[in-house]
DNA sequence: TGTACATCAGTGAACGCGCGTTCACTGATGTAC
DNA sequence: TGTACATCAGTGAACGCGCGTTCACTGATGTAC
């Protein structure tokens, strides 16, 4: 009773090829809307209207309009997650610190070229909008490359990681978890800094993007990679990058 | 031909005194639609509605739906700048480190009260709006806090900031601008660790509230504040500091 | 290989909703003489 | 102080729009015998 062909992906027939197809016209219809009018604007009709179908017929590959939200925010997940991790594998196992400004460049540069599909993700949720569970698995993606930077500084010796606060008190639980995660022994300011530099990683793109930089910084590129080697340095990761 | 009650406020008629009171109501009614459905949900009408009026009287007051938004940008940015204001200001002067604990922990306490509030200045821009150029005179205003503890700060003496970057190069103009704001002869590494602390505040803030730490960090109290002794720290402002 | 039935994709019309904005109007408040 | 006119607030109806979702339907594709 058991399929023999179980590991031979079926043949697809017209009709399921034809679905495969659509699917992803649809939601690559859906992720052109989303990068003009952003995602509170995002509509069913209008992707239906792009494609030359009657709406309802939408109805035939996505239950509802939330789902169809939820196929472009993982599909987002899985972009940042993706430049990350290809700029990483363009440097073929470098140190650390350049990995780390890598990563940190990859993601900006993704989200000025993305600027919705970022807000769609890291920006303010849409209201009335529920994230199904399984987005956060996609939402993890991006994080990894980070943590195996860690966790490879780590591996290649105590580094000296400024400042040491001591007793982290009840965050200790929460560290923990990180380095199990980071399959490595890190110790605990390290991934307090690593925490730091990844929120201030994403608060600096988040600033740049919506606007809050104009009157500040005109220079954001220089800003931003000054951040980041300064992030390198704090994390310990300084050797190997040229101070420009 | 000079009116000699010039400086004296004019009695305010009935029906200015009316007008006024209604301009609130209004407003009123929108931020607590606001904190209800977010940015994006706000209706004219569902203002009108609360306030029992119907819906085109609203026109009397404000010419669009994009002003009445932009009244409360502009209340929203004041609140989170009197929030900061009066955090210092219950301190009656003490170490710039324990003032900066004061204005983030405030900063993040207005924000987890009135999350749409915050969501509606520093998350993802409501699409088809532009704001108009007088929100950013209110914008700015929370950041007058910090750049006064980074003034003062400065004028204590010098202090050791790290890490020390060497040439900044092409950001060197606008740290000037900065100091030149500050209004006191603040060093360029401490203004660069200033906007690092800054935007890590932002990202901490914005990444808590709209759920990015849910699998990462549990106990979101004790990780800010020790995020936020960890920047006293890196910004020279460790004294005076009770590391709980 | 051919036929009978089941599955599925896409249509077109409709439901019910809410929205921002305009406009001519009534009645109250304010102002000038 | 009283009257005549101008200003303003609020009404109610309407315009024109787009939205998500449902439903009975036709015709094509797939499947079992």
């Amino acid at each position: 009773m058991v399929d023999e062909d179980a590991d031979v992906p079926a043949p697809l027939t017209a009709r399921a090829r034809a679905r495969r197809e659509l699917t992803d016209a649809i939601t690559d219809a859906a992720r052109r809307q989303l990068a003009e009018v952003g995602a509170p604007g995002l509509s069913l009709r209008a992707v239906a209207r792009e494609l030359g179908m009657v709406s309802s017929a939408i109805y035939r590959y996505f239950p509802s309009r939330d789902a169809l939200l939820t196929a472009l925010i993982i599909d987002a997940y899985d972009a940042v997650g993706a430049a990350a991790e290809t700029a990483v594998a363009g440097l073929g196992g470098s140190d650390p610190g350049s990995r780390w400004m890598a990563v940190a460049h990859a993601v900006r540069g993704w989200a000025l070229e993305h600027r919705h599909e970022y807000a769609l993700i890291y920006g303010s949720p849409v209201p009335g909008y529920v994230a199904p569970a399984e987005t956060a698995d996609h939402a993890v993606r991006v994080t990894v490359p980070l943590l195996e930077i860690l966790a490879d500084a780590s591996r290649a010796g105590p580094t000296q990681v400024v400042p040491d606060l001591g007793d982290l008190g009840r965050l200790a639980p929460d560290l923990d978890r990180l380095a199990e995660a980071a399959g490595a022994d890190v110790a605990r300011p390290l991934l307090v800094a690593g925490l730091a530099a990844w929120m201030q990683l994403f608060g600096m793109i988040s600033f740049e993007l919506y606007g809050h930089l104009h009157t500040v910084i005109d220079d954001t590129d220089a800003h931003f990679d000054l951040q980041c080697r300064r992030l390198a340095t704090l994390l310990g990761l300084g050797e190997g990058l040229t101070k420009s």
